[in-house]
DNA sequence: GAGCACTGC
């Protein structure tokens, strides 16, 4: 083989910045020896070549001597399906690059394919890296520690991760990186081109989260501008023809497909023959009789949320007690363990539990039965499951652009949510599913996929993204699936509100930062502005409470206790100064979790708050907005509900009658404040954080404000010239009318303006 | 007088 040193790293010269890459120079004369990627032309490699590398003593990118667990663990890789296709796989990457992906759960392809990529590519020679993402922190952790073991390197150096607050690499160091798919949308808002990467493989992408179908579009576009970038998309086998269509390079020609068998046991699916009007019971039901009269082997029921989930095994429980005190030989003992996110990282790990074993030696076996939502659909897998019981239903995000709100619909899932379920059945051997509904409605009714997130979200986040990633038409940016023209004029019309965009809708300097901070818009701008109104220490608390999960705790059986703990921290004028407040508590007593128990508070949301507040101070140092506070703390929280209007004045409500009804501003939306909220008055005016959709329309978390700041901080959205009719606007339009009156020569900051404000309400 | 599908930056 004759080999043109140009090509070849490892006979032509070194890449400068690269350390230990390449012959050692002393060797020279032995390349053929002691270099184990010897002969390797980047992106021209061979399978029979990398098995040899494999083989070899010396680690090729430590120049190490392989560790005798690198040698065990590479004979359980030859077993995986996807080794067996190595030839192939190098033939189509050399001569492509898109390549599309499917591989079935087992198949070994987010361990295996980055590494073959790695021996092709050779990234290390260019300074570069080839990334993966994945759609999950932990998932981005996990693989990368278990490649890094098979590749015999420590983690961190030449194999490492990226995931929010955890940077595991070593720059010049790191050329295989796995990291989340929003850690690589972020990293491209500042290097568009993305120009690190030589390869980027896209694991789990029929997943289809926000952050993957954005990086789809921009990967597209990249493959045209960079010919030097590959691209591998990697998916479950419904999605492939879409995806290999999308990525046609030529309009005609398909993006090849690649395609691995998985390793799972086959299956068994049963269906109901009716209808089941209830499918809680009916799903309670078909456990028991599993329990019953079938061989041993563990349960995994879906349902669809925490109270759903608790109450079903309670009644599992209470029924399975039954059977046993009826005929205590006939059925074995029986536990029933719930799952789902908010359940503490403790009793989530009881899923992994072993069954319980039979009462008596020879009687009959116990069973584990796991009650969860869709968390064990895909984050969570549990082995030994071998029954799967399905009634068809999850909580799906829903979003209505008209009135700009998200909320969560119990919906018939997708037949690939069906499948992916059953398929939860047979990783440890053959296995049943159980649907509680008919064959017929499998094959009418459900539909083929889950609509993807980008078409159920309200996209402001998205849409400032796209616009900071250079995207100048986002109604005619190529989507995988595009989502509704006035989704995105809404995005595009809060952003301009916010003055994010201009009016035609190029980003702004303010814009620009706001882009920068892991924050929905509002509360980006409310944190960008809050030194204006010298309470940016506070803003950068509330907005770091408000990205983390409710704080408050409330056990079912300490509800009172609960609640009165926390009327002691909350303050009158509004929910945002009862966060603030829970969290400078929390700090005053030095982040004790004694003081957060037995307070009711959730130790683990406020370090989550604590992480947060730490991310966003160092993004404001970067982009010099002060953090700067008052000491007089009337003028303080005034000024803090002034900086939260700046945000959020499009989430204003104005209270209707004397029933505690509410109408949002502009919307007309009925709504009522959350129980929850702590203010002891029903103000005229509030602001609101969350809209949300349950027994009945609440606003939640929500704050007193004052007419005339609307006017003030928000001129264009509360120009009255073009507002709705309605006792809303007439409310404003006396605020406006008594200012002219008396207000019209007043100049200055907006504290001053408050201070004169307070002043005449006293007199 | 109530709830929190799941992720991610």
């Amino acid at each position: 083989m004759s080999v043109a040193p140009k090509d070849n790293p490892y006979l032509a010269h070194r890449h400068p910045t690269q350390r230990g890459a390449g012959p050692s120079g002393s060797n020279s004369s032995a390349l053929g020896v002691k270099e184990p990627l010897y002969g390797f032309l980047p992106r021209k490699v061979g399978g029979e070549q990398v098995r040899k590398a494999m083989e070899n003593d010396t680690n090729p990118f430590t120049k190490q001597p392989h560790s005798a667990q690198y040698k065990k663990i590479l004979e359980s890789r030859k077993k995986l399906p996807v080794f067996a296709q190595m030839d192939d796989f190098y033939k189509m990457f050399t001569d492509n690059q898109i390549i599309v992906m499917v591989g079935e759960t087992g198949s070994g392809k987010t361990t295996q394919i980055p590494q073959f990529v790695a021996y092709s590519d050779l990234p290390h020679t260019k300074g570069k890296l080839v990334a993966c993402t994945q759609p999950r922190r932990v998932a981005a952790m996990s693989v990368a520690k278990r490649v890094a073991d098979e590749m015999d390197v420590q983690l961190g150096r030449q194999v490492g991760y990226s995931i929010r607050f955890e940077d595991m690499t070593e720059p010049g160091t790191t050329f295989l990186k796995y990291m989340t798919d929003g850690m690589l949308l972020r990293e491209a808002m500042n290097d568009p081109n993305l120009e690190r990467y030589s390869t980027i493989i896209l694991d789990e992408a029929h997943e289809r989260t926000l952050s993957t179908d954005i990086l789809m579009g921009l990967l597209k576009g990249l493959a045209k501008k960079r010919a030097d970038l590959k691209i591998i998309i990697m998916s479950a086998t419904l999605d492939a023809v879409k995806f290999q269509k999308y990525f046609s390079i030529k309009s005609t020609e398909a993006a090849p497909l690649f395609k691995v068998p998985g390793r799972t046991f086959p299956v068994e699916v049963f269906y109901t023959q009716e209808p089941e009007p209830d499918y809680v019971e009916a799903a309670i039901r078909t456990v028991l009789m599993i329990h019953r009269a079938e061989d041993p082997g563990d349960v995994l029921l879906f349902l669809t949320g925490e109270e759903e989930i608790e109450d079903a095994c309670r009644k599992i429980k209470l029924e399975a007690d039954d059977l046993v005190n009826q005929d205590p030989d006939a059925v074995g003992p029986l536990i029933c363990i719930p799952l789902y996110s908010s359940l503490p990282p403790q009793q989530q790990q009881r899923i992994f539990d072993a069954a319980p074993a039979a009462r008596t030696s020879g009687g009959p076996p116990g069973r584990k039965i796991v009650v969860s939502t869709n968390i064990a659909e895909t984050s969570l897998t549990i082995d030994g499951i071998v029954y799967v019981v399905d009634p068809g239903f999850s909580k799906q995000k829903v979003y209505n652009p008209r009135i700009r709100v998200e909320s969560l619909l119990v919906s018939p899932i997708s037949k690939a949510s069906a499948q992916q379920r059953a398929g939860r059945a047979g990783r440890t051997r053959p296995g049943k599913c159980f649907r509680l509904y008919t064959e017929k409605d499998f094959m009418n009714e459900l539909e083929e996929q889950t609509h993807p997130e980008i078409l159920r979200s309200n996209l402001s986040n998205t849409v400032l993204e796209l616009v900071k990633l250079g995207i100048k038409d986002l109604v005619r940016f190529d989507y995988v699936d595009a989502p509704a023209p006035e989704t995105l004029m809404r995005a595009l019309e809060l952003l301009n509100y916010l003055a994010a965009l201009d009016d035609e809708g190029n980003l702004t300097p303010l814009g620009g930062i706001m882009a920068e901070f892991p924050l929905d818009p509002q509360l980006a701008k409310m944190l960008i502005v809050s030194p204006e109104f010298k309470c940016s220490n506070e803003i950068l608390t509330i907005t770091a409470m408000l990205s983390v999960p409710n704080v408050w705790l409330r056990p079912n059986n300490q509800r009172r206790e609960a609640d009165a703990a926390k009327a002691m921290l909350s303050v009158p004028d509004g929910d945002h100064l009862t966060m603030l407040n829970v969290y400078n508590e929390y700090v005053n007593n030095a982040h004790d979790k004694n003081w957060t128990w037995t307070h009711y508070l959730s130790a683990r949301a406020l370090a989550q708050a604590d992480n947060v507040r730490k991310q966003l101070e160092r993004t404001m140092e970067r982009y010099e907005v002060e953090i700067v506070t008052l000491s007089d703390q009337n003028k303080l929280y005034a000024n803090v509900r002034q900086a939260l209007v700046c945000g959020f004045f499009m989430q204003v409500a104005h209270k209707e009658g004397e029933k505690g009804n509410y109408l949002t501003v502009k919307d007309n939306q009925v709504v009522a404040l959350h129980p929850s909220c702590g203010m002891d008055t029903q103000p005229e005016w509030v602001i609101f954080n969350e809209f949300v959709l349950t027994t009945r329309p609440y606003i939640r978390t929500v704050t007193e404000i004052r007419p005339e700041w609307l006017l003030d901080f928000a001129t264009n959205y509360f120009d009255l010239s073009s507002f709705p009719d309605g006792e809303t606007k007439r409310a404003l339009t006396r605020v406006v009318n008594k200012k002219a009156g008396k207000a019209n020569r007043v100049e200055g900051t907006a504290d001053m303006r408050e201070a004169k404000k307070r002043k005449k309400n006293k007199s």
